[in-house]
DNA sequence: GTAACCAGTATCACCGAGTATACCAGTTAA
DNA sequence: TTAACTGGTATACTCGGTGATACTGGTTAC
């Protein structure tokens, strides 16, 4: 029970630091709704900068949550395909969306 | 679809700025699994400082998601109760217990 | 020819979440 | 009487995540 105690701690902590920011599970959110191209992405996330997204895709890149492909046609075609790992994140998502359904109410964001 | 994009959107970033911080989490779950007194909480989060905690309580206690009773006995008595509606943030947070539990590997704090 | 799109990069600057450390008044156990 | 516990408060500091803004080189549509 002590012993459960902490070894959960360190499970939810893992994935806390795992979603770091403010923008990671919304960018995985947005892959998994079939986003891919790096404006698109941008688009439906209002508010990011595209100095916050390219910054969170390369680190995606390294963590294996996605991959970025360039194709060789004129104009220059990238695309962002999420990996399965990515796709582990759902079931938190799709409670966070529930949640955040839920108990909408004011929230003062800056 | 594009509206309910949005929508989801929305709600899941409600969500994401509830959790806010690096304790919030951990103390809900912390509240949920029984501990009530102040050190107990803080013995029960290794790293978190009095400061960090107090603060979150505090806050907490503003956002009813906890209350806060004093019991006039010698010494005093002081135990923090977490409501129906900090509970409710109980799926989510079982589903971070999960992934984090899944996905373990060498991960890098600081 | 110019405006708008794509896929980003480059600087600068801020500010507040978090850390570190010390302290307090009261109580209890050895 | 000394140490250790309870429930916190006070002060100072840091640092990195984020925002703002501008720019680039190429392409396409009007």
């Amino acid at each position: 029970m002590e012993r459960s105690q902490t070894e959960e701690l360190m499970a939810l902590q893992d994935t806390l630091y795992f979603i770091g920011g403010k923008w990671r599970v919304p960018i995985i959110n947005s892959l998994c709704n079939g986003n891919r191209r790096f404006r698109e992405i941008e688009r439906s996330i209002p508010g990011i900068t595209t100095r916050m997204l390219s910054k969170e895709l390369k680190e995606m890149e390294l963590n294996k949550l996605l991959v970025r492909t360039v194709y060789d046609e004129i104009p220059v075609l990238v695309t962002y395909e999420p990996t399965p790992y990515c796709r582990t994140f759902g079931n938190i998502i799709q409670e966070m969306i529930n949640w955040g359904r839920a108990h909408r109410k004011v929230v003062i964001k800056q």
